[in-house]
DNA sequence: ATTATTATGGACTATTTGGTCCAAAACATG
DNA sequence: CATGTTTTGGACCAAATAGTCCATAATAAT
């Protein structure tokens, strides 16, 4: 029963999360899943056992991507403290451009489901730890490229990064007003000075 | 087929706003609402017209609610700044109390519904400019009282902090560390400086 | 006490939900 | 070509969904 070799396992749990991303989860049905994922509702089921199983993979799943898209940015040569400008430079971009508001996944999850599923908010904390993470790196680099306040602690300067980029989105969701995410944005980073 | 008129309307509304405060707008079921609400299913479509309405009235709400909160804690006669930071030393304790998770019902609202309901996401919208002229009013008589920095654009910091706040608690969803919130709220205010 | 008015329990829809199951089709291998 | 393995459409399920409707019950007004 399980799936042929040639079937595109990551492809698939990629389709899923990018409905869960743009539905939430509870908004999002079963015929939602298999008409994304391509897939029977035999296959569905054989394969991945359950809407919610399918949900904590889909989150894995971001969490892997995340991962890659960050060790590349970390790894770019610009000076770490630009590196954390232009993120939130493109988390207000993309709020505002059109059909873009989909906000972060990992926040999503976070505030729909959190609270009542367990499960899920551990792989949701982790997701937001390797946020944190590559935030503490860049500080950390920023504040020996000079770039970066050194006197100030760095692991507090990640967590605070991380929070203010979640609360950057939450806002953007129901007010996408660029000169108002600009302003927070800009705001933000002068605690790095 | 009116409620009788001792019928006490805002107590509904609120009980409705405590479900889908907890629960989410789609997770919360018809029964779950007439259950909180204690009216029959009859009385609740006479009065309330559908799930939808309600959902929309409970916004109403607790933006009225917010609204009474909020002037009476500006009209206190602490220092703004000090009121603005209890704000956030108030949300950090509230996300790290047992059961108190449910973080702020404007922030779950803007996330989960905001994308694909644009009734709900403009009074959502609404709710947030009350957080934001609050904290103006604050900022501005705060600089003015010495305790912010005076140069610095009131409306930008507003903006900054209603942000702030909500990143706060979409972070604590996930990771209730109350060492990690403190971090975030503390390096948070620094910009006042 | 009679009459309007208002409120409610609960029966009733039609649809959708997540999930199971199997006979048949597609496939690969011998 | 035959055989064994995979995959699938779709029938089926029980439960839950939002919402309607009405006959009865409670309440208020005369």
């Amino acid at each position: 029963m399980a799936r042929p070799r040639e079937f595109d396992t990551t492809e698939a749990l990629n389709q899923a999360m990018q409905v869960f991303w743009s539905k939430g989860y509870e908004a999002t049905s079963l015929s939602d899943l298999i008409g994304a994922m391509e897939l029977s509702k035999s296959s569905f089921y054989d394969t991945f056992g359950s809407k919610h199983e399918v949900f904590l993979a889909a989150i894995e799943h971001y969490k892997k991507t995340i991962t890659a898209q960050v060790s590349a940015v970390s790894g770019l040569d610009a000076p770490a403290r630009k590196l954390i400008e232009s993120l939130f430079e493109r988390a207000v971009s993309r709020m505002t451009e059109e059909g873009g508001k989909r906000g972060c996944f990992l926040n999503n999850c976070a505030v729909e489901v959190a609270l009542h599923d367990p499960a899920a908010a551990k792989l949701i904390g982790g997701g937001f730890a390797i946020m944190e993470d590559t935030f503490l790196a860049l500080v950390e680099r920023g504040q020996r490229e000079g770039e970066i306040a050194p006197d100030k602690d760095p692991r507090a300067l990640a967590r605070y990064l991380t929070s203010s980029l979640n609360g950057l989105m939450v806002v953007g969701k129901a007010n996408p007003d660029p000169e108002a995410l600009s302003d927070i944005a800009r705001t933000a980073l002068t605690v790095l000075d």
